[in-house]
DNA sequence: AAATTTGCTACTAAATTAGTAGCAAAAGTA
DNA sequence: TACTTTTGCTACTAATTTAGTAGCAAATTT
């Protein structure tokens, strides 16, 4: 299969947040900031939750990520590997021991999410 | 000053993320992801962030956040209220409970992202 | 009662994402 | 070996979101 990408084929528009610049979301260029730059952009965490479970092929998470386009993916995924999240395995992508480790303090929001959901049904007063 | 915003002023396009139905990011609508589509807009962690240390005004985030113009800031704003993760204070929105018990799960991020950020110039191959 | 500050709304431009089509390399099959 | 299918993308246009600027009315301060 063509895995036609070098080291410089990505002629991105969107730069890839770096510590001490300014990120989207933020002038301070703050770790939490660059963190929740890049975890923010679409698809973004929901590649590391489709990852946390096993190794996924291109393919594969784009029909577990509901309808992700091929575009957005692909870039995401050049991201997340630039930011040592995921990489290639011999079976799709995996998480990183970095990217394990955050998705360790993703994960509990999982739970939160759980309970704080709902309420959004019931309080919602706008 | 003008406090025009009564129940119905909300004309988004975008529709304020909920249980159950599929969001933006994902088409599962599971509690997470309704959580990660509403953090993962432009600002929101952020004006999360922001609020955590002291309760601020309107005009006082804009600046806290970099360059928010203001349409976005009031925007992310009326969608965090939506989500009962930040209300209106004497002065200045400030967190709710949620937003608090919210925050308490963020912030552990950020000392994360300090050990993690740095490698990202160092060890970057793409 | 001015002057200033605050909390927005409106509008246009720029950037990001969605969505579709398609193709070459790899892998599987006969 | 030749053929078929699957995989991993790239390219392109349309739709959506965000940035950025201007401005205004209510509240607050002087």
């Amino acid at each position: 299969m063509a895995n036609s990408q070098n080291s410089n084929t990505m002629k991105e528009k969107t730069a890839l947040p770096t510590v001490g610049s300014p990120v989207r979301g933020s002038e301070s260029g703050q770790p939490i900031m660059v963190l929740f730059d890049l975890l923010g952009r679409r698809w973004a965490m929901g590649i590391l939750w489709g990852l946390s479970g096993s190794n996924r092929t291109f393919r594969d998470l784009q029909t577990h990520c509901g309808s992700a386009s091929p575009s957005v993916l692909n870039t995401r995924l050049k991201e997340l590997r630039a930011a040592h999240l995921i990489e290639k395995a011999a079976d799709g992508y995996s998480l990183t021991e970095d990217g394990r480790a955050l998705f360790k303090h993703l994960e509990p929001l999982g739970d939160w999410a759980k309970d704080w959901a709902p309420t959004l049904s019931n309080k919602s007063d706008l």
